[in-house]
RNA sequence: GGCCCGUUGGUCAAGAGGUUAAGACACCGCCCUUUCACGGCGGAAACAGGAGUUCGAUUCUCCUACGGGUCACCA
């Protein structure tokens, strides 16, 4: 059989050569140890979280090592495209702080990075193949490889285009030119050599030392309309853009010894590997993979939801390696990228998604933040999802600021919230569009009683007081007026009184703030100033 | 079904042939406290099961069970 023939009469427009390609995307020049990343996404319209996985691997072990972590988009399957897909990739990752120093937007050395531009280079290692023998051209029809799957189902044997099952593998020329003029679709075939009675050794970064079986199967390398499958493409172009850790889903593992065969039939050396489990979820008492229809499956729902990128990025990196909260307490306010991350601390099994934990965590990087810095990043969420509430925020950037100052600061800050769209909720009522009395005083107290107290505040509220000062006058009211300016003591002796000076505190806090529950109420008077202060406890002892 | 991967408290997990088997989240109790948070102290809670190797195994080997993945002209 002449090879070389066959790899003409199929592929008679491409004229450049494999060493072209070679030459024009050679070895990069990095230092030792330097390491090539890469984050290869299908534009199908969807950002799983779970790729955040992956994509923080990448983009770490790559800048740690003084590498490159570049962006590719895999669109050769042009059915499951969706268009603006690959903007939404850019902008969910953009959101998350990862950036790319090569790829669609950036350009670079080794472009095209869009797999639908390189068809030509695909083309061109798939008629060295052919060439070589290693590769050949099939004609069956959709119907004829499922009646092969049938017959494979009844004799119940793997099934697959490979041993006595392959119709095409050995089609002599004028066959092949017969079938060609009459403009028969075919695809192209990878010629295994390989039996699945072997076993194969491999050493995956994560995973360790598996066994896997060998391929036999005389898998597609190029469909009929001449683009790559997943397998091919990622040969060539993991080869070309001279990538040397192929980080992905565990989910390639079963198709690793086909890619071994492949890299070997095409003379390249193979990348580090590095498979990472899948993260699931709980339903019932079953694991499942995180899916696309689960709440939460989709990066931009914390995007939404007003997730800091920080948080999110923070509790990803607690799951995937497991020293990470040590080091978190060691360096409470360290940059997150200066954790050193490692291989060897990532977990080979696959872990659930906690979302109690990642409010935990988020509630802790926020509580670290600058009353500026949640300022900014509040505004910026509110602008698009509550743009009431930016409006509201935007009218005087400095009351906000002194509102998300309280309990913020200091040894042990407030934790408040995990999400933006949260914050409305806790400080609604600074403002007088959300200010609302929703909770009513808890217990039995007499309205005259309520009333004597407030009064009795405001006869000697003064906004200069400090915090002492000031609760020491609640307690000269609450004294006054019956009740015990001790909580203790009151405990001792509860029917010598009409109530505690917390419960005074009480009358006061719903007056103010229309809520049972709030920060310190002294600091909540000193950023709504005495003259609101003062209204609302006008209004509400007048409405009681 | 074949092949592959995995299995330490409810969850994330550390760990080593001999440990009182860390820690975090959640939960419960107590303390602090004018509320809520925060914080502090304490509690309950785990090596999937069975063989084998060994003086000794949760750690090594095998089997079973369970969970997951994969078997496309999708990635």
């Amino acid at each position: 059989m002449d090879y070389k023939a066959l790899a003409e009469l199929l592929f008679p427009d491409i004229i450049k050569t494999t060493d072209y390609y070679e030459s024009i995307y050679p070895e990069r020049n990095l230092p030792e140890g330097a390491k090539v990343t890469r984050f290869a996404p299908s534009p199908t319209g969807f950002v799983h979280f779970g790729s955040l996985f992956p994509v923080l691997v990448g983009e770490r072990l790559a800048r740690q090592s003084g590498g490159v972590f570049y962006l590719r988009i895999e669109d050769t399957d042009s059915k499951r495209e969706v268009k603006g897909a690959e903007q939404d990739i850019i902008n969910c990752y953009k959101y998350f702080g990862i950036t790319f120093d090569e790829g669609i937007t950036a350009g670079g050395a080794y472009a095209p990075y869009r797999q639908s531009e390189r068809k030509e280079i695909y083309q061109t290692y798939a008629k060295k193949m052919v060439a070589e023998g290693k590769a050949y051209p099939c004609f069956c029809t959709p119907e004829e490889l499922e009646e092969i799957r049938a017959r494979q189902e009844a004799e119940k044997v793997t099934p697959g285009y490979y041993g006595k099952y392959v119709k095409c593998r050995d089609l002599d020329l004028d066959t092949v030119k017969d079938k060609l003029e009459k403009g028969i679709p075919y695809t192209i075939r990878y010629r295994c050599t390989g039996n699945a009675n072997n076993k194969i050794k491999f050493t995956d970064l994560i995973k360790g030392t598996i066994e896997l079986t060998e391929n036999e199967i005389d898998h597609i390398i190029l469909k009929s309309d001449g683009t790559p499958t997943y397998h091919f493409a990622h040969a060539v172009d993991d080869h070309l853009m001279r990538t040397t850790h192929v980080i992905r889903g565990e989910e390639w593992l079963p198709s690793l010894p086909y890619h071994i065969q492949l890299f070997s039939a095409l003379g390249f050396k193979m990348p580090k590997y590095m498979h990472i489990a899948q993260l699931m979820r709980l339903e019932g008492n079953a694991k499942k993979k995180l899916s696309k229809r689960d709440k939460g499956a989709s990066l931009s729902y914390y995007i939404q939801e007003g997730y800091a990128a920080e948080s999110v990025l923070e509790y990803v990196m607690t799951l995937l390696n497991s020293n990470f909260e040590d080091w978190r307490r060691a360096n409470p306010n360290e940059d997150l990228n200066k954790f050193p991350f490692s291989i060897k601390k990532m977990s080979p099994s696959g872990s659930l998604f906690d979302l109690v934990k990642l409010n935990d965590v988020s509630k802790n990087v926020v509580s670290r933040m600058s009353a500026e810095e949640v300022y900014n990043k509040l505004t910026v969420w509110a602008e698009k999802h509550d743009p009431e509430f930016y409006t509201i925020l935007m009218r005087d950037p400095e009351y906000a600021k002194a509102i998300l100052s309280i309990g913020r600061g200091g040894k042990n800050p407030r934790k408040d919230f995990a999400v933006w769209s949260e914050v409305k909720n806790y400080i609604g009522f600074f403002y007088n569009e959300y200010f609302k009395i929703t909770d009513s005083i808890q217990g039995d107290f007499d309205k005259k009683d309520i009333i004597a107290c407030i009064d009795g505040f405001l006869e000697t509220y003064d906004s200069n007081d400090d915090q002492t000062a000031w609760f020491d006058k609640i307690r000269k009211v609450a004294e006054d007026n019956g009740f015990c300016p001790s909580v203790k003591d009151y405990k001792d002796n509860p029917t010598g009184y009409k109530g505690h000076v917390g419960d005074v505190s009480m009358f006061l806090r719903i007056a103010v703030t229309g809520k049972l529950n709030s920060p310190d109420l002294y600091q909540v008077m000193q950023v709504l100033g005495a003259e609101e202060t003062k209204r609302r406890l006008f209004s509400f002892k007048n409405n009681i």
